[in-house]
DNA sequence: AATATTTTATGATAAAAATCATATTTAAGA
DNA sequence: TCTTAAATATGATTTTTATCATAAAATATT
């Protein structure tokens, strides 16, 4: 469904909006194991996220990874949308170059629905909604 | 969402469902083209679906692939299953290994159930069912 | 029985995704 | 201003997926 990539990426969003801020940032280091991913990987894609927006960063002692107020608020897909591209959960599911409402292919006319509300609640959710949930004990981020 | 291997085998699948039976069997050569599938692809795919009884064929002159009333009655998830594995729609979308109901991740709240409902329709409807939308003309398999 | 046509079995190659490694740049603090 | 700690840029390597190729086995037809 998800690349590994965008796994990876969505779990250290998520543990740098719980772990951390403006004040607090933190280095790739300290982000690769609780998060269980491998360092010089997930370095690479903390990178890519801060290009786009989506994550914070400074060079230097002191400097680290870490999510402000603006990149809180963002919807969840601007994460994915950044590291597989937008069309992984809306294209075609049988890659059909002319599959369209109008001329839909047998797939889609029976699961359209179910994958635009996905899309639709990665939308609506922002990376402090999920963070809020981890926090409060409604939602894990175990190994 | 799938990988190409199982699109290439619905599409294939659907072929046979709409073009084939015990009488009229199709041959690797004929089911490539208009499906717009590498022939030698197409061929090792056909191969792993008759080995898990998902289709039939026979060999030598007159041979070829088909779907008899058992195979056109299996749901299509099957096919999916067959090439892609069981875990590809239902493992956690973050990949976390703990992640189950009672230790749900941050997406397993807001998307367990449209995911359940995509595997669910996939459950429900049968390979028969799909080809009749699309003989019905409701559904359509362009290139 | 011989031949031709088809699937089947097996494996080689190419492309993409995932993973690892490191030299360069930046900024803080002594 | 020097040293050190951090991100950044770049690219190499490995693994997986996708694609291509072909010899062997089976079966219908003559």
């Amino acid at each position: 469904m998800l690349s590994n990539s965008s796994k990876y990426a969505i779990k250290a969003v998520l543990y740098l909006a719980i772990n951390s801020n403006e004040e607090k940032k933190v280095t790739v280091k300290d982000i690769s194991t609780p998060i269980n991913v491998p360092q010089a990987y997930i370095a690479k894609l903390l990178q890519e996220l801060v290009k786009a927006d989506i994550i914070s960063s400074t060079r230097g002692p002191k400097g680290g990874f870490y999510l402000n107020e603006v990149n809180k608020n963002q919807p969840v897909i601007n994460i994915l949308n950044v590291i597989d591209g937008e069309k992984r959960l809306t294209s075609c599911m049988l890659s059909l170059e002319k599959c369209k409402e109008e001329k839909p292919c047998p797939l889609h006319n029976i699961l359209s629905p179910s994958r635009k509300k996905i899309t639709h609640l990665l939308h609506l959710k922002s990376i402090k909604d999920l963070a809020t949930e981890v926090q409060l004990g409604n939602a894990f981020l175990p190994l």
